[in-house]
DNA sequence: CGTTAGCACTCATTAAGAGAGAGTGCTAAC
DNA sequence: GTTAGCACTCTCTCTTAATGAGTGCTAACG
């Protein structure tokens, strides 16, 4: 079997009025609202063969067809095109970053609450890698006898901090010492460009002090290595509630239990290719059973042309596919935009 | 009318079984499971009282009765008497105490975890308050000619960053020297006594270097006020999902919408009296229509006797009362013992 | 040969009605 | 004061029937 164009057509047509109305769309629909030129005797046999080739299908007999997951791929690669958003739209995401703010954390949230509240799915956004982000300055701060706070500040203006412990009778003089060279030496550097190599320089740098050698290198080890978790923000689950698809508690809590676990929501937006602009994930081409109705529209923000981060929404496989997908992409390259005018020169 | 033995008794009976069944109880189930040795039409009679006094209600003329809030209030006031632990609850929290954490925000976060996990509903934990621990450092790092990235770090560990704008001019020496008067003079301060009295003081050390004395005084103002919020720590938001009253979407969007607010989930949990040990609030006596159907079991955790902040849960009102109040004072305990541990020494 | 009208057929959804069952309130007896 | 008995009420469930949307097939049409 072969698609033809009128098939497309009607593939359109039944995609469209779904999407619309979460009803399963018959031949008679179609033929009254979409103009095709042919009776409702002839899309049936279309739908027919469409249905035989797997892009629809029929909850039961006698209900119209709905789209599958197939059949919602194919309208993404190759029947939908993009809405350009409103005038309204834009203005309210031109407004949404016209608030000043300097911190990268408040961006993220910023981000997140706008792009939930414009889809009105569940929105995600991950704060930019850390293994891309270069370092900036270490402060140690003593907190207490045997207690240091290491500081860690990326060029993103991302923190980290960890509490670990030294002997007792480490000073705040001996911490500046380290912190001076470490300073000096890891400026600049990614994370995982702190190798072998670097770490013997500052050894013989600081062989001078050999009593905090051992410190320093304990710190590095323990204070700069753990904890290179990027952060999640996760918004707007009140809102997918209103979806339909989702007045059955049941994929409220499918999709709940995999929201709730960063570490699976994180793999889930890694798996996303960097290099093309938005991607779109439908139903199980995610792999994951708990999100099999869902679909997931995500995209790569960019700090110098460098993919960073991911922001994206996570909404039923019903969705405005081609609204969505500009809302998500025209948000990147708003948010890509803030960060580097946030971060000019920091590099 | 007057409350007496019996009809507590009855009272009683019906709060229990309604609480683990999640049905309305009639006059038989209670004469068959609860030993109180009168007849069905006995209870009967007592039901009527009960219903006058508005302790218990009918969802319709044939069903049997439910605990009205006031009936709950009665409950948790006069009736309910504290079950202890099992002797493998208190090995799951000591367990999830056991890992060694640094870190404040872990022991939140973990708090929260495991209340939730325990109970079966949502668990909010909030971070000690900022107003009542004490400053302990702050660092001033130039990130760039004209912004500086202020940390400060408090006490009980808490982090608040926040990057300023300065003169392009300044240099990181500068900033040393400011930092230096200030955590000179800061040092075991709450952030509400740094006041005028401070300011001048710093004013006055500070005047050799009458270049930066402006500075000083704006990384004051804007570096130390903004963003003193606490954190909320909020999970569990699927188990409640399980509970029977949750089926109906309604009220979970009504219950999420507040959950999702962190304002309104602040100001709920700040109205809680933090002299009393465990808190009980009974659906409107929370003021907000969107948990009418909900309660709340909170507490609050000291350190050094003083109430630092707040955990509980929050779940329908049919909950186990006696239950959950045992687990969020065990939990309150715990929290607060390993807080103290954490910071021994650090005020 | 593609298109279309007509029609029988399927199946979900809705409404109405009939029991069944749970539980109450009342009354009269103990 | 307590209890047994009983009529009554109301929900819940099951059945049945009607409705209607939508299909698939067939035969006719251009």
């Amino acid at each position: 079997m072969k698609m033809d164009s009128r098939k497309q057509q009607v593939l359109l047509a039944i995609i469209t009025d779904f999407i619309a109305t979460a009803e399963p769309v018959g031949s008679r629909t179609i033929a009254r609202k979409y103009d095709l030129g042919v009776s409702p005797a002839t899309i049936r046999n279309e739908m027919s063969d469409l249905e035989e080739m797997g892009y629809i299908e029929q909850p039961h007999t006698s209900a119209g067809r709905v789209p599958s997951q197939l059949g919602y791929r194919y309208y993404v690669d190759f029947l939908m095109q993009k809405k350009d958003l409103t005038a309204r739209e834009e203005e309210i995401i031109r407004r949404g970053y016209e608030k000043k703010v300097r911190q990268i954390g408040q961006v993220i949230v910023q981000t997140g609450e706008l792009l939930s509240q414009m889809t009105k799915f569940a929105a995600v956004v991950m704060t930019p890698r850390l293994e891309l982000s270069s370092f900036k300055r270490v402060q140690l701060v003593l907190m207490n006898p045997g207690q240091v706070l290491v500081i860690v500040v990326m060029n993103t203006g991302a923190l980290q901090t960890n509490i670990i412990e030294v002997p007792e009778e480490v000073s705040q003089v001996d911490l500046d010492t380290i912190s001076q060279v470490l300073n000096a030496k890891l400026d600049g550097l990614t994370l995982d460009k702190i190798k072998v190599t670097l770490l013997r320089e500052i050894y013989y740098e600081l062989s001078k002090h050999k009593n905090i050698l051992d410190l320093a290198m304990h710190l590095i080890q323990n204070g700069l290595a753990a904890s290179r978790e990027d952060k999640i923000y996760l918004g707007g689950i009140m809102n997918i509630l209103n979806q339909p698809e989702f007045h059955n508690i049941e994929r409220v809590k499918a999709l709940l239990s995999l929201l709730e676990q960063e570490e699976l929501l994180r793999s889930l937006l890694e798996s996303c290719d960097p290099k093309e602009g938005v991607t779109v994930r439908i139903g199980r081409e995610m792999n994951r059973e708990e999100v099999k109705d869902c679909s997931m529209v995500v995209a790569n923000y960019c700090i110098d042309g460098r993919p960073m981060g991911t922001i994206g929404v996570i909404g039923p496989t019903r969705m405005d596919y081609a609204w969505v997908v500009s809302v998500v992409e025209h948000m990147t390259l708003s948010l890509s935009e803030t960060m580097e005018k946030m971060f000019k020169g920091w590099r």
